[in-house]
DNA sequence: ATGCGATGTTGACATTGGTAACTCCAAACG
DNA sequence: CGTTTGGAGTTACCAATGTCAACATCGCAT
């Protein structure tokens, strides 16, 4: 309501807002500064009160994107409804991974866009909270796992980057890579195996029954 | 030498030239029609007499670095000299994963190009000849596996799609992701352990012993 | 020699990101 | 209640880029 003609009132939210949208609509190379401008009603240059540069604007979608990436995360894992404790951080750790595809090909312009401006490295730093970053997500279920015997500690070393790369290699390859392009049911059978495939990996030291049967 | 001032003689082959200089130097986005013909000396819109548009010219030029990052991996597969069959496979297959990180760390550009303009899927034929393309290498690779008896048949579908997932999934992170800023070492131990993980992975049918010791 | 087609050139145009200088309004202060 | 001050938007402008159209130049076949 306090949008006088000149002063927006929220021009910065109402930007990233329309940024948002045509990132998803047009992936993040179509993100042009003139044309959210136009799309919210306002001057180009507009935007300069607000950031710094276009790529200041890209960023701030890209948290947006990120923010997506993690709650599509979240909902999988409250599905979970396993009950023994081995299968069930087994089970977590595979939907951590069908959520990221799942985002990657539902919102592949927010998840290019997300890789395409990604804020640094995640700082060697996991083992404190949970993290809201996919990759907390990902040390903490593999933290479970550990906890409940299925991985070996000597083994939770490095599973972190493994697993972080079979998926976002998987995803990224499916999405702008050579295999966009493979059916759906192709795609499924793929990442189930390829999540099968870490997941007997990881728990390669005992002899667990996979989590494909059963 | 028949370099007239006017006809240049050959320039398609120069702007591909300069273009994979550019490229290597600072990246895909870097390239720009006008200053590849400014560096080979002849007015813009020359290229469009060799170039539809610029797209094709980065086509051309990613067209170079594929052969450079085949050229990279076949020469890491010559320096196998291991004997015995299977571990000569596995060791194969480590050495296509290795080589490929290798380009893409130390030819960041080149394998960024790559990826910024894939000359669309494979066309899941696979199976005819080793084809000149990484994706033809691993497919043989792990062709030969099944051969010598280390990966069960059954488990060779989709075991394409899991290694170069990881793989790229690896290159890409270290690349232009969050895994940038790692260290040499850090880098290195990481991609051991990945390798190691899919070698145990595929092999995990039979009781074979690692590849690491020994 | 000559004329024609491939190869380059010049000139223009619309778009884009970005800077500079101006304008407008609202709230703070006397 | 008037004024001033500064945040928020605006217009004017610039250099760079991709691309199109029209023109120039050269070599080779006739």
């Amino acid at each position: 309501m306090t949008t006088s003609p000149y002063h927006h009132g929220n021009l910065r939210e109402a930007l990233v807002g329309v940024a948002v949208d045509v990132v998803r609509e047009r992936g993040p190379e179509a993100l042009v500064l003139r044309e959210l401008a136009r799309r919210v009603g306002v001057s180009h240059n507009a935007a300069y009160r607000h950031f710094a540069d276009r790529e200041a604007l890209v960023d701030a979608a890209a948290e947006r994107a990120l923010e997506a990436l993690v709650a599509t995360i979240r909902r999988r894992l409250a599905r979970v409804e396993e009950q023994d404790p081995v299968r069930r951080a087994r089970r977590r750790l595979m939907e951590i991974g069908v959520g990221y595809v799942e985002f990657a090909l539902a919102e592949a312009g927010l998840f290019r866009l997300l890789f395409t401006a990604y804020p640094d490295p995640p700082d060697g730093a996991h083992g404190d909270g949970e993290g809201d970053d996919p990759y907390g997500m990902l040390n903490a279920a593999l933290d479970e796992l550990v906890e409940v015997g299925y991985l070996a500690a000597r083994d939770r070393v490095g599973a972190d980057v493994t697993c972080w790369s079979a998926v976002h290699g998987f995803a990224v390859l499916n999405v702008e890579g050579p295999l966009r392009g493979l059916s759906a049911d192709e795609r499924d059978a793929a990442l189930t195996g390829l999540l099968l495939g870490i997941d007997r990996g990881l728990g390669a030291g005992g002899d667990w029954p996979s989590l494909a049967d059963g």
